[in-house]
DNA sequence: TTTAAATAATACTTAATAAGTAATGATTAA
DNA sequence: TTAATCATTACTTATTAAGTATTATTTAAA
């Protein structure tokens, strides 16, 4: 059976990618062959992924030969929430708390008063965790 | 864009199914006809969702003419996790926290720990939450 | 100046899922 | 016997997740 999920395969590898560009040393860059060997993704899915952390400032990269991936920011003021935010994260527990979404029970629904606080309380753990608990190192 | 739920339609539904049935006097039933009217839903979907309810035993039925539904447990004794677990409700944040789900970085990785608690936490929330604290009320 | 190795960007593919529909059978009150 | 209701399962359709393919651009170095 199909589970809910909170975090899709992008998700997941963008903070892969994140934790593991935060081992880096400083002024050392990494391209996309080498973080997707090391992380065990397809070379393509990861350029995708590390594309979208560039857009978002998440990340730098260096063009042409010998270019690659450096993490931009420092990696104790960058949180899981704002990786995923880069990568175009966007939850709603449930469909009653879609902006567009009309419910002839909303008023006074309690449900979704709860469903707005739950998610609330998820979004703020999100914010707590810094990739810089999370750094992943390889032995060389 | 698409966003990631938690809770799908089915869900929703069989939520506020169970806390309508929450409102009605004791012995009273109701049948699907009425039920979907009085909640905006689709006959056929409704009694779909009913049937999950009744086979885990969160509401009982009556058969044949003049029959309907019921809610079987007390209001104050079943949660929110209660009536999505009837609907088979299965969640994982991540799809690495799948059983059977194979990852070469996840011993150690501290993502997948951090999952692990935020699941709990959501779960634990769920479970806090009593239908007798949602009864839909409707003026008859 | 040419080439190779890298990033940049977008379009395409496929299998699975959500949400809802349709159809037929079984049960029971009157 | 019949009408109204629940019981059960199969089907449909649009959307999405996940990954692939392709082509353009950039740059270091021979």
């Amino acid at each position: 059976m199909k589970k809910n999920s909170l975090f899709n395969r992008e998700h997941d590898y963008s903070l892969r990618i994140t934790a593991f560009l935060a081992s880096l040393d400083k002024d050392e860059i990494i391209n996309v062959s080498s973080i997707s060997k090391k992380l065990h993704l397809s070379k393509i899915f990861t350029a995708r992924i590390i594309h979208k952390l560039r857009v978002a400032n998440i990340v730098g990269s260096v063009q042409g030969k010998y270019g690659g991936f450096y993490l931009k920011a420092n990696s104790e003021e960058i949180s899981i929430w704002d990786v995923l935010n880069a990568m175009g994260y966007k939850v709603r527990l449930n469909d009653c708390m879609d902006e567009n979404f009309f419910c002839d029970l909303m008023f006074g629904c309690q449900f979704h008063t709860f469903f707005i606080g739950l998610e609330q309380n998820i979004f703020e753990q999100l914010k707590q965790q810094k990739i810089s608990d999370y750094i992943f190192r390889f032995t060389k």
